[in-house]
DNA sequence: GGGCGGCGTGGGAGAAAATCCCGAAATCAC
DNA sequence: GTGATTTCGGGATTTTCTCCCACGCCGCCC
C-alpha cells in the first residue's frame, strides 16, 4: 500500500475539523478528501468519496454519530471507522464499536494517538484507546454497575437525546420515527433507570457525563 | 508591534488541542508559546509566560475555565483572554465575559473565526463571535440579564422543584396547591427561561448551580 | 380613594403527551 | 430452528399541558 489513506472527516465543529485536517495532513500519508458536518451528509460523502477511513465525531447534529455509523456500515459492511468523541464513559466506547466503528479515541488521548488510530484502522486492525480500553477491561471484569448497560443500543441513543432537552416529537422526527416509538421508548427508559420525570432523567445523565450541563 | 502574538492555549483536549495550534501557528504572527490542560495549571502557565493572549476552553476538570479567567483576571486586570466553548448557549457568553474574558468564540464558528479573535484581543478589542453576539443582542432586548430574575418568588420556588425531578402532581401535593396552578406555573416559567422541556430546565438549573446534578 | 399592574390561585376546553397493552418483523443466541 | 431480544408502531385510555379566562389581594402612583 504506497497510497496515501484518504479519510473523510466528520465533525460539526468547524473550528475542529480544520484542526484535525491540520494534524493529518502534517503526515505524509494521510489526505482528508471529504468533510461532513452532519450525520446525513457523512453518508452522502461516504458514498461519494468511498474513503479509506471515516473519523466521525459521536456528538453530531440531526441523526447522531452512531446512527451515521450504522448506516454507512450498512451500505459497507467493511467500512473502516474510527469513532471520536469528547466523552469519556466507557459506554460511548461500547456503544460505538457495536455500531460498527473499527476504533475509538477519546478527548484525553495524545494528538499522536488519532494519527495512529488512522493508521491503524486503514491496515484493517482495530485501534481502541488504550486508556478507554482498560478501563473498559476492568469494569468488565469486576462485572457491570453502570445503570445505563440495561439499556439497548437505541435506548440509549434515545436516553441521550432525552437528556439533551429534546422533546418526545422532535426525536421522533430527527430519528425518522413514529410518534409513538419514541414515546414508548421513553417510558420503557424512565422505568429501566427507575426515574419518573425527564427533568430526574437529565440530571442522571449529568452526573454521569453522557451530556454536560 | 512587530513581534508575534504568544499565545497561551488552554483545553484538556489534547487532540483539539494540537490542532487548534496548529492553526494558529500557520498564522506567521501567531505563536503557541504555552498549553495546559487544566484550570491550575493555566494559572500557573500564565504567571511563568506572560503571554499576550490565553485561548481558553470553558469545559475543564477541576476549576472550570470560568473559575482560571476570574483567577487569571484578579492577579493580571488587563489579561486578555479568549473564551472558547462547544456551548452554543448565551449564557456561556455572559458568564465568561463577566469572568473577564475579551471575546468568545463558539462550535460553530469558522475556523478563521478563530484566528481573527486572537488577532482582535491582541490589540486589546473585544471579539465575540458574530452569531452569538446577535443572539445576546436580541436576547438582552426582551428582558432580563440573569434568566431567573423574571421569575416571581412562586415561581422560581416552583422552577426549583421542577428541576429536582419532581412531578407537577408531587408539586402540587407538597405546596398544598391545585394541579391546575403547578401545570400553569410550569408552563410559565418554561415559557420564561425559554426552555421547552423539564429536561432542558434542569439542565438550565445546574448550570446556575441552583441544584445540584 | 380609585385606577392599574402584578402576583397567587385555579377552572374549562381542547390539544398533546404518556402509559399500558398488544403485535409483527428482524436479529441474535444457542 | 426455536426462543429470546430488539426495534418499531397501532389502539385505547389516562394524564398532563396549554391557552384563555377570572377572582382576590397587595402595592403603587397621582
Amino acid at each position: 500500500m504506497n497510497a496515501q489513506t484518504n479519510i473523510l472527516l466528520v465533525d460539526d465543529h468547524a473550528v475542529v475539523r480544520t484542526g484535525f485536517k491540520t494534524l493529518l495532513e502534517n503526515q505524509p500519508d494521510l489526505k482528508v478528501v471529504a468533510e461532513a458536518a452532519t450525520g446525513e451528509a457523512a453518508c452522502r460523502e461516504f458514498a461519494d468519496h468511498g474513503p479509506d477511513v471515516v473519523i466521525m465525531d459521536l456528538s453530531l447534529p440531526g441523526i447522531g454519530g452512531l446512527e451515521a455509523i450504522r448506516r454507512i456500515v450498512s451500505r459497507r459492511a467493511d467500512a473502516r471507522i474510527l469513532a471520536f468523541s469528547m466523552h469519556e464513559e466507557t459506554i460511548f466506547v461500547e456503544q460505538a464499536l457495536q455500531a460498527g466503528a473499527r476504533g475509538y479515541v477519546g478527548k484525553s488521548s495524545a494528538p499522536v494517538e488519532l494519527v495512529e488510530a488512522t493508521r491503524q484502522i486503514a491496515k484493517g486492525n482495530i485501534y481502541i484507546d488504550p486508556e478507554m480500553a482498560q478501563k473498559l477491561a476492568f469494569q468488565k471484569t469486576k462485572g457491570g454497575d453502570s445503570p445505563f448497560e440495561s439499556l439497548s443500543t437505541r435506548e440509549f441513543e434515545i436516553f441521550c437525546l432525552l437528556a439533551e432537552g429534546l422533546s418526545t416529537s422532535e426525536i421522533s422526527k430527527r430519528l425518522s420515527l413514529s410518534y409513538k416509538t419514541i414515546a414508548n421508548y421513553a417510558t420503557q427508559i424512565k422505568s429501566k433507570l427507575e426515574v419518573s420525570t425527564p427533568a430526574e432523567l437529565a440530571r442522571l445523565a449529568i452526573r454521569h457525563g453522557i451530556v454536560s450541563a
